[in-house]
Order: C-alpha cells, then sequence, then structure tokens
DNA sequence: CTCGAATCTGTAGCGACTACAGGATCAAGG
DNA sequence: CCTTGATCCTGTAGTCGCTACAGATTCGAG
C-alpha cells in the first residue's frame, strides 16, 4: 500500500497547511526563513512537503500569535518543546509575565477609552465651528 | 532686544521643539517627510525654525498618538483643522468610531487573558516533565 | 581659532507579516 | 500528447510608525 512511504499518506503541500493551520502560505514560508519552523522535506521538484508534526507546530505557533505571544517568547516556548525538557514552572513564568503584559494594555486602553469618552461628553455634535474634541486635544 | 526677529522670541530650533513636544527630533522630520507637519522656515544655513503654531499641532498630533489614532486617522483630523470648517459632527464621527476600535480591542484583549488565565490555572508549576500550558496550546 | 554640540540629508533597520514579479511544475480535460 | 489553469518556487519590496545610524556641515562658547 501507499503507507509504506516515508511520511505515510499524511505528507501535505504548502497549500494544504495552510487551510489547515489557518496561516497562509507566506507566513509558513516566512515562519520558516525566521527559523520557527524547520526546514521540510521537499518532492523531487522541489516543493515542500509537511507531516502531522508540523501541522501542529504551526497551530502551536498561530495559536500563540493569537494569544499575543511575540515571535520571541514563542521562540523560547518552542526551545522548550523541542528540547524535550519542559519544565512547567518555566512555562508558567513565561506565561505570567505575558499575562501581566496583557494586563497592562488593557490598562492603557481602558484609560484611552475614558479620555475620549470625556472629551465626547463635552460635544453636543451639531455643525459648529469651535469642537470642543479639537480644543480638548490641541490645548492638553 | 533680540526680540526684533521675523518670528518675534517664538522661533526655536527643532531641539526645543521636541523638548517642548516630547517628540523625538527624527521623528519631527518624519512628520514632516510624510507631510503631518508642513515644511518649516529655514534659517539661511538651512536649519529648521519653528514657532508657537507647529509647536500647537505637534503637541496635537503627539496627544491623537497618545490615544491611539493612526497617523492617517490623524490627517483625517489635521485636515478638517486646516480647512478650518471641522464640523463637530464630524469629530464625533471620527472618535466613535476610534472608540468602537478601542473597546474591540480591549474585549480581544480580555479574551486572550482569560483563555490565558484558563490554562495557567491547570498548570501546578513543578518542574513536572509534561506542561499543560504547553499541551493546550499544542491541541487548540 | 578650536572644539564639542547641534543640525543637516539620506538610508537602513525593527516586527510580523503581505504582496508582488517572473518563472517552474502539476493535475485534469480534450 | 497537449494545453490550460492552479499551485508552487525564489527573491525582493512594501506596510506602519518610528528609530538609528553615517558622514557632512554649522553653530556658539571659550
Amino acid at each position: 500500500m501507499a503507507a509504506g512511504t516515508k511520511q505515510g499518506s499524511r505528507a501535505q503541500t504548502i497549500g494544504a497547511l495552510s487551510r489547515q493551520s489557518g496561516c497562509n502560505i507566506e507566513t509558513i514560508r516566512y515562519y520558516e526563513r525566521i527559523g520557527l519552523m524547520a526546514n521540510p522535506l521537499r518532492t523531487a521538484s522541489g516543493r515542500r512537503l509537511y507531516g502531522q508534526g508540523e501541522l501542529r507546530r504551526l497551530r502551536f505557533i498561530r495559536r500563540c500569535r493569537e494569544l499575543g505571544f511575540s515571535v520571541d517568547e514563542i521562540r523560547g516556548l518552542l526551545a522548550m518543546v523541542d528540547g524535550g525538557q519542559m519544565t512547567c514552572g518555566e512555562v508558567l513564568t513565561k506565561a505570567t509575565a505575558h499575562l501581566e503584559d496583557i494586563r497592562r494594555k488593557i490598562a492603557d486602553l481602558e484609560r484611552m477609552a475614558g479620555t475620549l469618552e470625556a472629551m465626547m461628553a463635552q460635544c453636543h455634535g451639531g455643525a459648529v465651528p469651535r469642537c470642543p474634541i479639537i480644543d480638548e486635544l490641541a490645548g492638553g
């Protein structure tokens, strides 16, 4: 049967990987270039071939990105995965730091929203020549 | 007696403008290049000279940036200021749209934080070989 | 006159992609 | 077998909002 090939029945092209991971093709190649993904197997004509492992890794990366981890942070997490000996404590430390970062961003945005709202509250919105929002922005 | 110069006592160099506005020098030149700030007066030797109007404009830009407006959005706001006929309603519309954008970002970040916290709650943090956070990220 | 600070122009780098151009290869239909 | 259109390849340049140089000039104070 065809199950005897090197990667079994699971080998897929970059297009398929793209569809299954939700990352677009250029992004996958980009991750390869910056070393997040390893160089994949190639067909005789040079096309990339991926297996299940690569799909899992790419999904991991994507999920981390969605959660706001930077590529560098992901590199750190992947190093622990790759090393095999990921100590739970280290991961927790990174996650905690990242959570704090997110909380800071939320606080920043809330401050912005509050300021904007306060400014907008002064504006009755008609076709008035002077706008309190503009004045506020200029004066601050 | 030096008060008799063209711009009165208010003409200042880019360095002074930088200190007074809180924008650094390269940023001021960058704003000029992309057309947020107009080409300033120059001394005979080519150095930029700024007056109070430019300081006000730059502060406006900076404050908008702090509030998270993109350069393009600021361009829109400035166009209204420059046009002289800023209808208050338009400004309010832009501000509202921007506020919604901020609220969306906050919601996104809160979702992230929630997910992260849920993942972290499963992790007891010891030196265990398998980490629930990693598993969760890989499996998602 | 000399020295260091400030300024000038122009270009390249960041992060995390995205968007081409221009060519090669593949799979299916006629 | 041949054509067609989809997919893939490499490589480079663009995005945004700055920031950081390099290398030259000019300024003000001693």
